[in-house]
DNA sequence: TAAGTTAATTAAACAATTTAAATAAAGAGT
DNA sequence: ACTCTTTATTTAAATTGTTTAATTAACTTA
């Protein structure tokens, strides 16, 4: 257990990181409003602003025009284009290289396709290899380069920097921290692909300013991402968030991991795609048995949606069913841990009029217990596909802005 | 938004708290010992820790014999008994109120029942009376009593100190800490009982060293206390934990709250009585209707245990029922939260080879999804009825001992 | 009894804050 | 244009609580 002191160093950190974070959240701000806010002095606001501006991580404007008079303040901002970050999201099927600004605009973009179950080393290469180009095309001189942030599917140890489990790639303790550090002389940060994404949310999405939230993501598999007391959780062996084998129904489908009625099982896209066939080869009529023709290669939840879209009684059921499975565990976990939003994360939320949304809502509203000062509420993210690459930046700005991000 | 900064008088105090603790965790132990530990210099040390000695908040023991050479140390521990804590416990049918050390052992308990509903009124004058007395029979200088710590049922604004709704006494908006700080000029703190019960748990309890712990209580209803990244966790609603109300059987019975399958449906105590009336009613073959003869008051969950203990096979069923419930929403919880402990608090857990535990046991056993390093442990409390009393205790000792608890 | 060790305290230096005062730069009134 | 008032920022000195370095205390061992 390390005991947390304090010293001259962390108070003046503490200080800074506050002031930083101020500037960012309610910038343009002056060095007198900042004193006022957060209660320290004056000069002690002007010394570590100061120092700041030598950083050139903050910039300052032109004076506000006309107050109701006295001296004119001068205003600070962040100098978001003045430093860089890397980000990289590594998936099952690509991987992913971004360079973006401190305030997450991303101004290099690079996707390499994974075709093949690559080893340990290949895989390692390849990611290496990727950044390598992504750097030399970008041409940053790197000491302006602030941190390279990865987030990886899977099991992961931040602390480590290690990715301890990927199942789709099959891999076992890749070391990326140390790889990656030693290979380009960067500080690195390692994490899970869906709680980089809160971390995302929280910085640029449908999480900012919210102090407690829920994604819900929802791909091959189901996975949540909890962000409480501001803050993501883990929990201590860092696999918090299996919503996607919470018990959704005692006599539901057999699921993956052994057991009946897992929310993965009822509700991710493997499982829409299963259903859909499954009702397709016992004969029930829709018009994805004309679609695909036999050729179950075909079939994709586009394509169901599309169905359902077009008035197919078997798509919209189907949809219907999964957004009922995401609603009953998506209440239990409100329940359990009363967040003020949840974000909905995964191709299956796009669109309008969503029948999975739709129904995903109306069991949300049935199931959740709230007294009237309550107000929770279930948004889709904005993200986009952006969303865990923007993970990976926001995983090295979040400690940029942390005390003793700057020093 | 309340903006964190750092000043002298927070870094002494930070440092003099995790001094305190090191104490109370490692000691007996010399200031020595503490510098090394904490990274902090000799000087710094010795002058916070003299300053603890002067408050009588720690004492010097005699010098521990025989090193390897050298001056001897001198031992420092907690002065345990130089100060005391008010606990309050209002439940359902008794305001309990006790006085205890810095340890947490009580000097003094008193149980005063409630007899009929009160009026807020004169619900607030039951436990000022109850106070008043216990602090006359105790005679303590209120100089050494650092604070009354109140744990109530129901939904509680712990910044306000105020009871917002408290169903089994029928009371709203009961300003609890603002009229027994005035009343007795005591710092108050209050909260809900059984997050309180958690902070117990993680003192003198089960939860002791664990920094993610869940606690499971079951009597008239079904709550859930949440502890992680070692402290309690309330949302910004305080109503987190509501697990009572997640659903473990679609197609379950139906709840107070309206919806079906909830699992205070199915697990409380309350359940328990209802189902096995219930079958006793619909002419079940089962020793308890023996035993109770038509008189359905006299049927407790004690008799239904002592009835499973004869072999009684209803009795056995509803049991084991229950456990499943219970397992099933715990595990669920489980999988989100990642624990390494949950502790089980209610009658129902207590007594050897319990039908309902095992159940319990076994369910979780089969869905938690679980890798080699993961070790959650379920475990029964061992604090009985004396829990959330301990938990009010708790809950002053735990500031206390927090950076700024003893200025 | 002297030498070696470890613990605790004292003295001086230092870092970063605060208070108090000074300076800078505007607008308003005359 | 000049002074007065007001607000923003900086400078100077005081203060707090830390750290480093040196000192004193108290014990064990040879």
């Amino acid at each position: 257990m390390v005991y947390k002191t304090g010293s001259f160093e962390g108070m003046k950190s503490l200080n800074q990181s506050t002031i930083l974070n101020l500037i960012r959240l309610k910038g343009p701000i002056s060095r007198a409003e900042i004193a006022k806010i957060t209660k320290l002095t004056p000069p002690t606001v002007g010394g570590l602003v100061n120092e700041l501006v030598e950083k050139n991580l903050i910039i300052e404007q032109e004076a506000s025009k006309s107050n109701v008079g006295g001296r004119r303040p001068i205003m600070l901002s962040i100098n978001s284009s003045a430093y860089f970050v890397v980000g990289v999201y590594a998936a099952a099927e690509v991987i992913r290289v971004v360079i973006a600004t401190l305030d997450g605009k991303i101004t290099f973009d690079y996707v390499q396709k994974i075709t093949t179950l690559p080893t340990k080393n290949e895989f390692l290469a390849m990611v290496k290899e990727s950044i390598h180009y992504v750097l030399t095309e970008h041409e940053v001189d790197k000491k302006y380069i602030l941190g390279l942030g990865v987030a990886m599917h899977g099991l992961v140890n931040p602390d480590k920097g290690v990715a301890i489990f990927s199942p789709h790639l099959q891999l076992r303790d890749v070391p990326l921290k140390d790889e990656l550090e030693s290979e380009f002389n960067i500080p690195v940060m390692v994490e899970n692909d869906v709680r980089a994404l809160v971390i995302a949310e929280n910085w640029f999405g449908q999480g900012q300013g919210v102090s407690d939230f829920l994604c819900l993501s929802v791909g091959r598999g189901v996975g949540s991402g909890i962000f409480i007391n501001n803050e993501v959780y883990r929990s201590s062996f860092n696999t918090a968030g299996e919503i996607g084998h919470t018990i959704v129904d005692v006599n539901g489908p057999v699921c993956r991991c052994g057991n009946r009625g897992c929310l993965e099982a009822c509700a991710s896209e493997t499982s829409i795609l299963e259903r859909t066939q499954e009702a397709i080869e016992s004969g029930r009529e829709t018009v994805l048995a004309d679609w695909t023709n036999g050729d179950k290669s075909i079939l994709s939840t586009e394509l169901v949606f599309k169905a359902a879209k077009e008035g197919d009684q078997l798509a919209s059921t189907i949809l219907e069913d999964t957004g009922k499975s995401l609603g009953i565990a998506t209440a239990n976990m409100i329940n359990i841990l009363k967040p003020s939003r949840i974000i909905l994360e995964g191709q299956i939320f796009e669109g309008e009029d969503n029948l999975v949304i739709d129904s995903l809502q109306q069991m949300v509203n049935q199931y959740i217990l709230t007294n009237s000062s309550e107000d929770i509420k279930v948004v889709c993210s904005k993200l986009g596909k952006k969303g865990m690459v923007l993970g990976a930046v926001a995983l090295i700005i979040n400690k940029v802005f942390m005390p003793g991000g700057v020093n």
